[in-house]
DNA sequence: CGAATTTGACCCGCGC
DNA sequence: GCGCGGGTCAAATTCG
């Protein structure tokens, strides 16, 4: 099946930042690329773009300089989960926006941003106690870009065995130690 | 019938 | 202090 498709280049540069990001996504970006097709069958040679948002969430920081990460602060009996260390954004190039990557996600809101003209979709782990959550939005001028922001840390493991992205974050979080 | 999605309201931080 | 932008909740609805 599709098993070796993936590459991931650790090096980095900001390529094709998005003039409508004024996120600070102009830092480390690894790459990944691959090289054959989604398990949806995309299309040959998908490039995906990792870009690393590090900690820099909105509820915590956002312009405030402190460079701890507090749990977060004014959420309302939200699950002040202690997940937020790890952001992973990725930029995929297909037409789908749900990428499966082995975990069962529930939608929770959707919004619409300004820099996007398309709506930006909030997903959450549905396995219990696991507070990962994924927000996916389209680039507004590459229609066919997605961009998928995954953020947390599953603490389960994968129901199902796709051989897909799974491993390759299990890869980038080892090679990003944020 | 239970689970997931939809969708508007609410909330919070920040800028003006 | 108010308005804007972004994130989440939750009731209703749809789906399997």
């Amino acid at each position: 099946m599709l098993m070796e498709k993936y590459q991931i280049f650790l090096p980095v540069s900001d390529p094709s930042s998005p003039s409508g990001s004024p996120s600070s996504l102009n830092m480390a970006t690894p790459f990944i690329y691959f090289h054959g097709e989604n398990e949806n069958g995309v299309r040959p040679g998908s490039r995906t773009q990792h870009v690393d948002a590090k900690h820099s969430d909105p509820q915590t920081s956002r312009a405030s300089n402190n460079s701890e990460i507090k749990a977060e602060p004014g959420l309302r009996g939200g699950e002040n989960s202690e997940f937020r260390k790890h952001k992973y954004a990725f930029q995929t190039r297909s037409q789908v926006d749900i990428l499966d990557d082995g975990y069962r996600w529930r939608k929770y809101g959707q919004k619409i941003v300004k820099n996007s003209k398309f709506p930006r979709s909030y997903y959450r782990c549905t396995s219990n106690g696991c507070g990962v959550k994924k927000q996916v939005q389209r680039n507004s001028k590459d229609e066919e870009i997605v961009v998928t922001t995954y953020e947390g840390k599953h603490t389960h493991p994968t129901e199902r065995c796709t051989e897909n992205i799974e491993d390759i974050l299990r890869q980038m979080q080892t090679y990003t130690p944020f």
